[in-house]
DNA sequence: AAATAGCCCAACCGCTTTCGC
DNA sequence: CGCGAAAGCGGTTGGGCTATT
């Protein structure tokens, strides 16, 4: 009784694709597109699982894919959204424009992982390896903490939010205040992230709307009263600049026409542009890739 | 020069989610 | 609403390559 099999597998050819297939598979999609992967094969005249194609348009033939070493950047990039989104690895991909959900599995298995071993670092939950073991409390599991990081968060963003809401108070009035800000921090990948059904997510945002409205006034949101001047701009000195934005409020207030994957790229944005918990200087030191000599 | 170990990454496997009927 | 098919996704593997002995 077990699941269908994806694609007859007798006569399939497995294993590492030729030069003439990828050939057959580029000229097929670009002339009909992939439509129904199961039935490409076929169609293009591939001894290959709809599956197997698939992955390697997926991974290696799309003409957008970017190849090559990952920069310095985008290392820290993926350390700062694995923080955030575990592994999740296609969310941390859609982040990383060019590269793959696979790339970055690979990055992370064979480079970050260890380098935040070497460091100290349980990669499961970036945070310091506890030296006197394991507690009488038990630990809470690595989604339970990237739920609270996501709360924890998303609670400084409200408090940026706060912030900004005196500078909208305040005369000339240059910048609208956007109600729509936190709906589209909850329906950017991170907010998708937490693990709520749109449906759960939409609600929360209707909510949400409503506190960022009156915190636009008193600089309190989702009844708990934040600081108003809490140490976020200041923090990304370790942020890529490549990866950054004058100010993520700002452009997302002076872009509100923009498409929505603007609004949740600025959203995330904001979320990178946040301290997570371990100082990230040393991947941009010489040493980082060496382990420490004992 | 040969053998071995370790690393890297493309590809596969199977579970989960989404979609269409 | 329930079911099956298709696609998406993350974990794992295997083979090629390089470094070391």
């Amino acid at each position: 009784m077990g699941r269908t099999p994806c694609c007859d597998k007798k006569d399939l050819k497995k294993g590492p694709w030729g030069p003439e297939e990828d050939e057959i598979l580029i000229n097929y999609i670009e002339r009909h597109g992939h439509g129904s992967w199961r039935a490409l094969p076929k169609l293009a005249g591939l001894r290959r699982c709809g599956k197997s194609c698939s992955l390697r348009w997926t991974n290696y033939l799309r003409p957008d894919i970017k190849r090559g070493p990952f920069t310095v950047d985008e290392e820290k990039l993926v350390i700062q959204l694995h923080a955030i989104l575990g592994n999740r690895w296609a969310a941390i991909a859609s982040q990383l424009p060019g590269r793959t959900d696979n790339e970055i599995k690979n990055l992370w298995n064979t480079h970050l992982k260890k380098r935040l071993l070497w460091m100290g670092l349980d990669p499961l939950i970036h945070e310091p390896f506890n030296p006197w073991g394991p507690t009488t409390a038990p630990r809470s599991s690595p989604a339970t903490r990237h739920t609270a990081q996501w709360e924890s968060t998303r609670l400084e963003a409200e408090a940026h939010l706060s912030k900004k809401s005196l500078f909208f108070n305040s005369p000339p009035p240059l910048l609208k205040p956007d109600p729509d800000y936190f709906l589209r921090i909850w329906n950017s990948e991170v907010g998708e992230s937490f693990g709520k059904s749109n449906q759960e997510a939409k609600s929360e945002c209707q909510s949400l709307i409503s506190q960022a409205s009156s915190s636009m006034k008193c600089g309190s949101v989702s009844g708990v009263t934040v600081d108003v001047y809490p140490n976020i701009a200041g923090s990304s000195s370790s942020t890529p600049k490549s990866n950054r934005i004058e100010d993520p409020i700002d452009a997302s207030f002076s872009s509100c026409s923009n498409e929505s994957e603007d609004s949740s790229d600025t959203a995330l944005q904001l979320l990178l542009d946040f301290p997570i918990n371990n100082d990230m200087s040393f991947l941009e030191d010489d040493n980082y890739a060496t382990p420490p000599q004992c």
